[in-house]
DNA sequence: AAATGATCATAA
DNA sequence: TTATGATCATTT
C-alpha cells in the first residue's frame, strides 16, 4: 500500500476513528496485549501496519512517498497528552555535519499525521478508542523553537557538554535517555574532545506542546 | 499532578 | 549496536 498523497493517507487514518483497538484487532485477526508493560510500542505498530507504513525501523518518515510522520499520541478522556512524543535518537558524534535542516528531527517533523487515542490507563488496552486523526505542520514561530532547541543541544554535545544535558533542556523538544536500561552505553565526546560513554538519549516533544498541537487542530 | 529518568520489544 | 515503536515508574 502506497499512498499518492498525504490526504489519502489521512482518509485512511480517519477511516479508523471511533473504533477501539479490539475492534480493530479482531478484523485484522491481531492480539491486543493485556498491558503495554512489555509491548510499550504495540499501538504505534499495530496503527503502522493498519496504514501500511514500511519504513519501519528506518531513520525517515514512516510514509516516505508522502513526506509524512505518523505518531500516536495518548490522550485523556479530556483531551489532554498523557505522555511525551519521541521523535529520534540525538547523534552524539560528528556533531560538526549535523545541521537542523537535512536533520531526522526536521524531516521527521516536517509533516505529521497525529493519531489521537482516548487512552487513560486504567481503561483496558482493547477498550481504548482511536480518537480522530489530523496532519499538522509546525507554525514558522514553532519551527523557530524546534530549530533552537535541537541547534543548542548539538551545540552542547558537540563541546562535550552531553553528560550536562538533563530532561529540563529545550523549550518543547527536551533529551531524554533512550536504552535498554541505565547501563545501556554508547559513543560520544568529552569536554578534552575524548571519546567517552555516555547513555543513549532521545529527543521528545514536552506534552505541553503537543497539547497546544491538538488544541490548535481542533 | 507533572516532570524526569528508566525501561521493554523488535528489526536490521 | 542503533534504529524504530513508545510507556512505565519514580521523583519533584
Amino acid at each position: 500500500m502506497a499512498y499518492d498523497t498525504p490526504k489519502q493517507l489521512l482518509e485512511k487514518a480517519q477511516s479508523l476513528a471511533g473504533f477501539t483497538l479490539g475492534e480493530l484487532a479482531q478484523k485484522f485477526s491481531a492480539q491486543v496485549p493485556q498491558n503495554l508493560l512489555r509491548e510499550k510500542g504495540w499501538i504505534g505498530q499495530f496503527l503502522e501496519y493498519l496504514l501500511g507504513a514500511q519504513s519501519a525501523s528506518l531513520a525517515q518518515p514512516d510514509f516516505p512517498e508522502v513526506g509524512v510522520e505518523m505518531k500516536t499520541l495518548p490522550i485523556d478522556i479530556n483531551g489532554k497528552p498523557l505522555e511525551s512524543t519521541y521523535v529520534s535518537v540525538v547523534p552524539l558524534t560528528d556533531l560538526h555535519l549535523v545541521q537542523w535542516q537535512g536533520s531526522v528531527v526536521q524531516q521527521k517533523l516536517n509533516h505529521v499525521l497525529w493519531v489521537p487515542i482516548i487512552a487513560d490507563k486504567q481503561t483496558p488496552v482493547e477498550e481504548r478508542t482511536l480518537a480522530m486523526p489530523f496532519l499538522w505542520r509546525a507554525t514558522s514561530d514553532e519551527l523557530a523553537i524546534l530549530k533552537n532547541d535541537f541547534e543548542e543541544a548539538i551545540e552542547m554535545i558537540g563541546l562535550g557538554q552531553i553528560d550536562k544535558i538533563d530532561a529540563r533542556f529545550g523549550e518543547i523538544l527536551q533529551v531524554r535517555p533512550k536504552a535498554a536500561n541505565n547501563k545501556a552505553l554508547t559513543h560520544s565526546i568529552g569536554p578534552d574532545g575524548e571519546k567517552i560513554q555516555t547513555l543513549p538519549r532521545g529527543f521528545y516533544i514536552r506534552p505541553q506542546f503537543t497539547a497546544q498541537i491538538l488544541k490548535n487542530s481542533f
